[in-house]
DNA sequence: ATGAAAGCGCTAACAT
DNA sequence: ATGTTAGCGCTTTCAT
């Protein structure tokens, strides 16, 4: 099955051939490991075979093909990155952070999105059959891709998650104590008639908001007067801010799991109930979004440190690069409480 | 070179061994290329040999190598996804929007951020080792980097961004035409001093849409009374409004380059100056981002049909696997504009 | 420091 | 329909 001489290998490629190691290696007159060792850092190699390498490579326009590379070397250099919902205010946040130290790593990102309802599982397999070198997830996961990434011996870190269950890190912004900061400071503040609008019921990151508030709330003698789910929207948040600022004793103080239910909200105290923030109704959100430093919201919010905690993620997937059996790390990260105007931070001066 | 039977592939394994396709034959009792048939769809294979097969691969939970595949073949399946600063209001949507859509094309994303200040060219030869079958990028692009893939072979889809002297095909929203329609209403609403708050100076995009915009002022008549930069920025924006709309003969409508200018701009007629909008000042601006919805800015602007775009984003790369030397399309999509209350829609009554 | 050779896991031509 | 075989482009021993 040789094939005739000449003709270009096989009837299949349907791109413009690339220049090869092999071809480099012809045209500079040294061997194809020659060339291969001059563009794998820290090989052994003379300073005159490299650039007698180096510029046969530029007259070809060779580059290493990483997909070859990957095969053989077993390690692609690539990471699997999968996010639950990407329209979400703070995944693009965290997306922008995580691509920028990947890449500043020499790391590759490869995108998967778990659409709403279902859970990693779903994508796992695709995700593995890329050979990645590791992944980072912020989405729903089971006992099965842990023991899958195990198996495979593929680290994974676990972003705003925890799975102490399953084998892998994980990074979290400390939600609950976050949101007893916000407890205290709306207690502090005087607020006794004290309401919150909650996320999603399948979001771990909604819950440890609300229990950190409510249990703060409870250990100094307060119990929430009112309580509405906002699942993370503006649009749900408002209305039932709407309702619940509507009562005859109202809330004077709102609590929302996150910051975007938080604008719908001092949008329903201002436009659909005509009360005025903080005077009327303090608002307090979490995650410190964009739109907080927006004059027409100025919300006073918790920062969750996306920074930080992305630098953490991608330390710990690199550690776990050079040892294998590394064991389960959790980091803990606390937010920083931004104080601004949505929310009075003294009791009103006559009361 | 043989290596000593029963050693386990080399000294260099990382990870622990998958079953490879050969393992699956083994166990099945039938050749390799059976069983890469039986994971090639449309590859002409038996019902009873493909459910032994399978049988074997779930027992040694193979799934098929892509790397391999892709060595092989020559097709990855990955596309190139080149942004230029994903913090942008703008890009996560459109990322949201193309990762799902991509793949439901059966194609995975490989991401790339181009750092502020750079451009593509910058990454592109790390795009290009790994063999992406193709790529979208919305980054600014050089006549290099249009005359690599040409070379390549590999198909570049321009997202928002025109580059008429490389090949490639682009989809566009009609900025020229969406901030005419924008012209009109402030026109047809009455008004005559009309300020422009622009984008960065190198975005083509905030180019398209300020000449749109201020050619048919003039066709209508209507000189601008003012102009800033914003730099797409809410704070400069604001700022830029502040200082404009503190004049004694101030504009009475203001046309922002994008959405995140004139919530600055809303902010600081209200909250900076004390004006009422749209009473005082009508202001507009540019993509339905999503905080234009809220009540709080209720913002009357031009909606880029992002799903629109991404969908034929995606449907020109698909087409161009199939014939490699297909012909740059242009597909230009015309934005819808979206009229809520931050601007006038009729000169005032009595006047 | 360099070269020869093996082979990563797979697809696709070819032969049966 | 199935098996045989030749590589895809590279890294990594091993030998020199």
């Amino acid at each position: 099955m040789k094939r005739p001489t000449g003709k270009p290998a096989k009837g299949r490629q349907r791109r413009a051939r690339r220049a090869t190691s092999v071809d480099v290696a012809r045209l500079a007159g040294v061997s194809q490991s020659a060339v291969s060792r001059c563009f794998t850092p820290g090989a052994s190699i003379s300073e005159k075979t490299r650039s007698k390498i180096l510029a046969a490579a530029q007259r070809l326009d060779y580059a290493p093909n990483a997909i070859a590379r990957t095969l053989i070397s077993g390690r692609s250099r690539i990471v699997g990155v999968v996010l639950p919902n990407i329209t979400n205010l703070f995944y693009p946040e965290v997306l922008h952070e995580l691509s920028l130290r990947l890449q500043a790593a020499g790391l590759r990102v490869l995108l998967f999105n778990v659409p709403y309802g279902q859970q990693i599982d779903d994508v796992m397999p695709d995700v593995l059959q890329y050979q990645v070198d590791g992944i980072i997830t912020s989405a729903r996961c089971s006992a099965a891709v842990g023991a899958d990434c195990r198996r495979r011996g593929v680290p994974i870190v676990f972003y705003n998650r925890e799975f102490p269950e399953l084998p892998g890190s994980s990074v979290k912004c400390n939600q609950v104590a976050g949101a007893a900061r916000l407890a205290d400071l709306l207690i502090d503040a005087g607020h006794r008639r004290i309401g919150l609008i909650a996320g999603p019921d399948n979001s771990p990151t909604a819950h440890d908001r609300e229990r950190g508030f409510v249990q703060r709330l409870r250990a100094r003698g307060v119990d929430l007067c009112a309580r509405a789910g906002g699942d993370f929207l503006y649009d749900i948040a408002r209305a039932a801010a709407r309702s619940m600022l509507g009562q005859p004793r109202r809330p004077d103080a709102l609590f929302c799991a996150n910051d975007t239910m938080a604008f719908g909200a001092m949008d329903a105290a201002r436009h659909d109930v005509g009360l005025a923030v903080p005077d009327d109704v303090s608002i307090v959100g979490f995650d410190d979004s964009g739109p907080s430093r927006w004059r027409g919201y100025d919300l006073t919010t918790v920062r969750q440190p996306l920074e930080a905690m992305t630098a953490a993620a991608v330390e710990l997937l690199v550690q776990s690069f050079g040892q294998p059996g590394m064991p389960a790390a959790r980091r803990l990260i606390d937010g920083e409480l931004v104080v601004r105007s949505s929310a009075r931070v003294a009791p009103p001066a006559s009361d």
